[in-house]
DNA sequence: TGTACATCAGTGAACGCGCGTTCACTGATGTAC
DNA sequence: TGTACATCAGTGAACGCGCGTTCACTGATGTAC
């Protein structure tokens, strides 16, 4: 009954992921207000009146739409990281160039949930609110361990905050500005912690 | 007609400043969304009916509310680092302290507009928008006049993100982990780009 | 200095719309025998 | 293998509420003479 089968899931656990995949994009380019159940629904091929059998709360849905979303972007994060890995980039720089891509800039539905929430997060009710402290401390935690060998690991928080910062200013800016906001801000970060590397 | 007299304001003036006033704190407490027309003209001590005497549309207020937000907290800021220069601070040492102070975590309706809306700014229509970029540019550019001498300009931007998001991330992490966020990210600026002072 | 009228700032009821939520119902799937 | 019934996932109309916006009206302030 409480244990999860890994059977073929049912009808219904694929409607409930579906929705979920749906509004953990809507909320990164939306914002948690921006986009209503009927929306989701709809663009989960579903009409809003099903939407309580899923969800005891729109709230509910936020929450792991916000799990869903940080699923997303570490994984996609990780193998940008993993792909300039492969090619000779010491893991920092590969970290910091895949984060503060112009891509991640342009595409905020894929991104970063952190970034793309970070100050409506302080704003939403209780559930809501702790899932968001524990994507924060997930990504502080990805940061962390990108960080080269010997540095304080205290430079994770410094580390997330420039680069959540950064993207949301450039996004902000947009354009040529917000690309060269970005590339300033690869350039400080790999200069400040890998001198003799990437440059 | 077009001239802004020096003279004392007339009633209506005196109202406008004041639903202005209101809706600059109310933006960065609580978001673009969060407080309605009518509460603003509420706590500005009118009725809901007047408001669009005093402006176009509710997207109107929201510009000349960022521009006034702004004004307030950039003399709230600049008040706070000259106290701290008086005192034998370095301008960046007591920029970066007054920034990234306890308080400001604590208070965002008081702070900086640019924290208090960054992962929202994308979202809004153009002309709230162009006024957010306007908001961005001017926080840079105060920042890039307390950068010490001889630093690279293009520092202003990164530092400037790393301010705004460290104040972000401590916000949604809240209580004693914020604080120790905000503490981190004070240091390691002050550390990097003065080594010698303020330690 | 006083009276008559015009202008002005603000009032409060009302409208329209969107949104979260509920609910009676339907059609499909699964189970019992 | 087939029939009867129960369960399940989803439908779509409806409800209630809040919010931005409009508008006819009121009371106060200012101006003309």
């Amino acid at each position: 009954m409480m244990a999860i089968m890994k059977t073929h899931p049912s009808r219904k656990e694929q409607s409930h992921e579906r929705i979920v995949d749906v509004a953990a994009r809507a909320i990164r380019r939306a914002g948690y207000r921006g986009v209503g159940v009927a929306d989701i629904m709809k663009e989960a091929g579903l009409t809003h009146g099903g939407f309580y059998a899923h969800f005891a709360s729109r709230d509910a849905l936020l929450v792991e739409a916000m799990q869903q979303a940080g699923r997303d972007s570490q994984i996609t994060l990780s193998q940008a990281v993993e792909r300039r890995v492969a090619k000779g980039h010491s893991r920092f720089a590969a970290l910091v160039q895949a984060y503060l891509h112009d891509m991640h800039m342009e595409r905020p539905e894929q991104g970063c949930v952190v970034a793309a929430l970070a100050s409506e997060m302080t704003r939403q009710d209780d559930a809501v609110r702790d899932e968001a402290r524990r994507r924060v401390a997930s990504l502080v935690e990805f940061v962390r361990a990108a960080l080269p060998a010997g540095t304080d690991p205290d430079q994770g928080e410094v580390v997330t905050a420039t680069m959540v910062g950064a993207l949301q200013l450039a996004r902000t800016l947009g354009g040529a500005a917000g690309r060269a906001l970005l590339a300033q801000t690869r350039e400080a970060l790999i200069h400040k912690h890998q001198p003799s590397l990437d440059h």
